[in-house]
DNA sequence: GCCAACGTTGGC
DNA sequence: GCCAACGTTGGC
């Protein structure tokens, strides 16, 4: 199984909206190499922590699992929609995206406590100037980060 | 294929 | 609001 961390704006997506929506399909990713994960690396059961950004303090909030592998982005050729790309057609769809559904509403791990824990070192999301909004995650990063929430692996399974 | 200009992300 | 990082665009 892989993991990943995939990250939503508080106040575009929250996690409490996904535990409403029980489920959602993340939409909107314009972004090649978050594209090539979706579509080609994610499988249904993976575990992903969800990540608020864009507020104080920016935190993992919970964590989500694969409900749906990748396909096509349908909002990329809806021309009303604010992610249209005229270059997406159905018959050559060039963005994909994934479904997901909530697993476990986690204590807030923030992004400065994790830079402060040296067991995380090498994590993508702490690395200066990353932006993607969809990232791999090792398993024993993965494992950390639940355990500064305070909750076990078997807790998500 | 290079690279300058520009836009976006996202922490601070 | 600032700005570093970095992806994209488009002229050449």
């Amino acid at each position: 199984m892989n993991h990943w961390l995939m990250k939503s704006e508080l106040d575009v997506y929250p996690y409490s909206q996904l535990v409403a929506d029980g489920k959602t399909h993340w939409d909107g990713v314009r972004n090649y190499q978050a594209r090539n994960m979706m579509r080609d690396a994610m499988k249904e059961g993976d575990l992903v922590l969800f990540y608020h950004s864009n507020t104080k303090p920016p935190h993992v909030a919970g964590v989500a699992r694969i409900a749906k592998e990748g396909y096509p982005d349908f909002t990329s050729w809806d021309n009303e929609c604010k992610y249209f790309d005229e270059k997406s057609t159905p018959e050559n769809p060039r963005w994909f995206m994934v479904d997901i559904e909530p697993v476990l509403e986690l204590n807030m791990v923030s992004l400065h406590e994790m830079k402060e824990n040296p067991k995380l070192e090498g994590m993508p999301l702490l690395q200066r100037g990353q932006r993607l909004s969809v990232q791999p995650v090792e398993a024993a990063h993965f494992d950390e980060v639940l355990a500064m929430a305070g909750v076990s692996r078997d807790d998500v399974n």
